[in-house]
DNA sequence: ACTCCGATTGTT
DNA sequence: ACAATCGGAGTA
């Protein structure tokens, strides 16, 4: 989960829903892990259900979620296998390709996508593409240029109440469209012992 | 059936 | 610092 929240930076995500192309460079990431992770939607404590369902499946599919009622969420879903839980919120995008679009959907020229329910507006992206394969259209994330490790920030995660200390949230120091969210230094050591495996 | 509240955003 | 806005999850 973690190295696929790291992976991620650098690569586009290409909407072409509703009919018009917009295309991001994937600047901010934030991983969510199994039932291990209080701040997980996988935490729940009636296990599996109708919304996370899709963070117990297998990887590289839409997990998207509404949140304060209002805003939508676009998450990769990374399990590699039937024990690995989880899944990788987008949190950030610069827009390379399809600006004007962006920005009309957006209603306003600046802050298209520097943020997660900023970048489903701006991309298009609502609850009817949870559970897409996003290696397909209409909405599919493809390789771009990779992002050397000097220029990879990593801290703790923004928004949430419990373990926020845990490292994993991932952004390219210094690009547009990270949120304006503080840096706040994540603790390795705070991640429980089995999690601290999953970090490179 | 009922209450609580959030992986946010934009404005004051 | 705070309102907007509503469905999922937990409780009964």
């Amino acid at each position: 989960m973690d190295a696929l929240a790291r992976d991620l930076l650098g690569q586009r995500i290409r909407s072409t829903l509703a009919g018009e192309t917009v295309v991001g460079r994937i600047v901010e990431t934030e991983a969510y892990l199994g039932p291990e992770d209080a701040a997980s939607h996988a935490a729940t404590r009636t296990g599996v259900t109708d919304r996370n369902r899709l963070m117990f499946g297998p990887a590289g599919f839409a997990y998207v979620y509404r949140i304060y009622g209002m805003h939508w969420c676009l998450n990769v879903t990374g399990g590699r296998s039937v024990d690995e839980v989880g899944a990788v919120l987008i949190r950030g995008a610069e827009i390379v390709e399809g600006r004007p679009v962006a920005a009309r959907r957006r209603g306003r020229e600046d802050h298209l996508a520097d943020g997660p329910g900023k970048l489903c507006q701006a991309l298009a992206v609502d609850g009817s593409l949870g559970g897409h394969d996003l290696t397909t259209a209409p909405l599919e994330i493809l390789p771009g240029d990779p992002v050397p490790d000097d220029r990879v920030r990593r801290t703790g995660r923004v928004g949430i109440r419990s373990a926020v200390s845990w490292p994993l949230r991932y952004l390219v120091a210094g690009s547009p469209g990270v949120s304006r969210a503080a840096v706040h230094a994540g603790d390795v050591s705070a991640l429980p012992e089995p999690l601290r495996t999953d970090l490179r």
